[in-house]
DNA sequence: TATAATCGCGTTAGCGCTAACGTAATCCTC
DNA sequence: GAGGATTACGTTAGCGCTAACGCGATTATA
């Protein structure tokens, strides 16, 4: 009605209840009757009233926003897995911080502690870039911890994961199928659970078609265009036989197609490139970027859900990890 | 020391002070002695005390954490104009809350709403879709606003802008020295600034060289890359000798690039095509796209810039207008 | 029918901080 | 050297909400 902010006091006196009737009602706890409830829902409405999440998470110590700690939300992956779970949260009325660590770890220690300065008691957590043992012990200071694509798990923990294993194995498979002989990973970060499911993937896959596991093909890169970059010039001097590249995800991928073309080898006739995640652009670069395909919205909806659903006390039932595909475009010859 | 969190209390009697003076020390206000402030400044960090940010908005009327609106977090113009917005935030110790509105005014609103009962009172609004009525109003209701790339100004108002139409000019002027004649215009949301100054900018250019303004060669199209595009059919339905395209944005004219060769026509021999933005996947992208640069983190880093000065009262001064840069690709057969 | 359990609500006491005002001491100023 | 201004604090009263407990009335349980 009026532009003037209402508090609970002023529901409470024109409803004729008390602070306490008002303030159940409106978070949906029992101890209300029915008709009372609709009564106190029917003024508040009508005042405009909207709790204070302020006030609110002072009393009950629990803010009403959640939180989503991300490595890098320039990566389209990232800023597309965000977009989704902000729209997922807004659809239950939830705001979200989010905050981008900048692959650094520390960072990502200081988001920690400024999202429990802040009383936030439920984080997102996508492809952490700390250490299991830290990890963990970020992870049991918030009431209702998501990990996205971590190896760490635990009670009170719930995680949302994309079968990486799957999805690597089948692209060495299939280089492997097309003749490919020499084939080589750009890993991400060490202490992301995505990398090294990926690199398992990779070896299980080459173990699969014959193929012995060469260390001097793996090598591990900063997962941006530079380190894709960077990662070719590192194969290249190692080994020039290389004729098949498999990158972390697709701007590290990306990375490697201009690095291969810097070095005057031809995509895919001399080298065929596979990355992962079919990030919109991957389409679009010169080749055309085969990727393993995941779907980032489900993903970002999926690992919000989970987390409104602990909110809400439900239980959280991990469900199937999401299954990437294999996207096959120029940049692998298919 | 102890994991226990510390209030304003414990480190007042430690200290054998006051509450206030520990909250004025804390908060850097006047009224406490040279001597006392260090030694609550002491006392404090060495207890590991943090101020609660939650107890002190409650008490304060205002959040200490900033907002940062944007229409769309898919795009990299404005995940990475963010990105360095939150990073000058936080290498002040502020935390920003990002909200995106996916392009629908209704969803900015609700945004606003959502930061004021979390009684945010600075925010950066990049490209805002709102009417300018509606948009002053927001910012009003907000105690520092600083809109970038709006049309809105006003007293109590700070403005961070890009030179948008200096930008479109010399892109146009380019295309008709390169003898361009039939130069089209996909221009971005009507309620937006910058698309406001680019249609002027476009405008300006075809005066400039001579070229009647034809209103047949200007759609409007949705900035994402299927809006680019629909906005070929359009254009081409229109007007089949059309030999150049600017687009609002990258990711527009990505899509311009695409819907052009799905129609058949070669770029640059039959369409010359130019963006706006320069972001990471404009280069990468076949042909490579010519764009209108923008140094898209300085402009983020400066928006933050302003609202973390008039949040500490300093006096804004709106400095000069980021200058843009035409990058020229194969796009535009430069 | 006595007893307990439940329901529907109210009262009280903060959550951790700051605004606003109070006060005693020191400092000018003419 | 009286009166006003200034400095350096302290005290009080909330900000708007919820946790925890209280209490009478109704409904199961034995």
């Amino acid at each position: 009605m009026s532009k003037e902010r209402h508090t609970v006091e002023d529901v409470a006196r024109e409803a004729g209840v008390s602070l306490m009737t008002v303030s159940r009602t409106m978070n949906g706890r029992p101890g209300v009757g029915e008709e009372t409830r609709r009564r106190v829902l029917e003024i508040a409405a009508r005042m405009g009233y909207r709790p204070s999440p302020v006030a609110r998470g002072l009393a009950s110590r629990r803010a009403s926003s959640l939180g989503i700690v991300l490595p890098d939300l320039a990566n389209p992956f990232f800023s597309i897995l965000a977009k989704a779970a902000v729209d997922e949260a807004r659809g239950r009325g939830v705001n979200v911080f989010i905050i981008n660590t900048d692959e650094r770890p520390s960072l990502e220690r200081a988001a920690y502690a400024s999202l429990r300065e802040e009383r936030i008691a439920g984080v997102v957590v996508a492809a952490s870039r700390l250490p299991a043992r830290h990890l963990r012990e970020e992870a049991a200071s918030f009431d209702w911890p998501v990990l996205v694509n971590s190896l760490v798990t635990g009670a009170g923990i719930a995680n949302v994961d994309v079968d990486d294993e799957a999805g690597i194995f089948e692209a060495v498979s299939h280089l492997l199928g097309a003749g490919r002989r020499h084939v080589a990973f750009v890993a991400g970060p060490r202490e992301s659970g995505s990398a090294r499911r990926r690199v398992a993937g990779y070896k299980a896959g080459l173990a699969a078609g014959g193929i012995a596991f060469d260390p001097e093909l793996l090598v591990r890169a900063k997962p941006d265009i530079e380190g894709g970059m960077r990662s070719v010039v590192a194969l290249l001097s190692r080994e020039r036989r290389i004729d098949a590249v498999i990158a972390h995800n697709d701007i590290t991928a990306i990375g490697v197609l201009r690095g291969l073309e810097a070095a005057g080898r031809g995509i895919p006739s001399d080298v065929a490139v596979i990355g992962v995640d079919d990030i919109p652009y991957a389409a679009l670069v010169r080749p055309s970027l085969s990727t393993v395909r995941i779907d980032i919205p489900e993903l970002g909806r999926r690992a919000m859900a989970a987390l409104l659903d602990l909110r809400d006390g439900k239980v959280f039932e991990p469900g199937p990890c999401l299954r990437p595909e294999l996207v096959l475009r120029e940049s692998s010859g298919g």
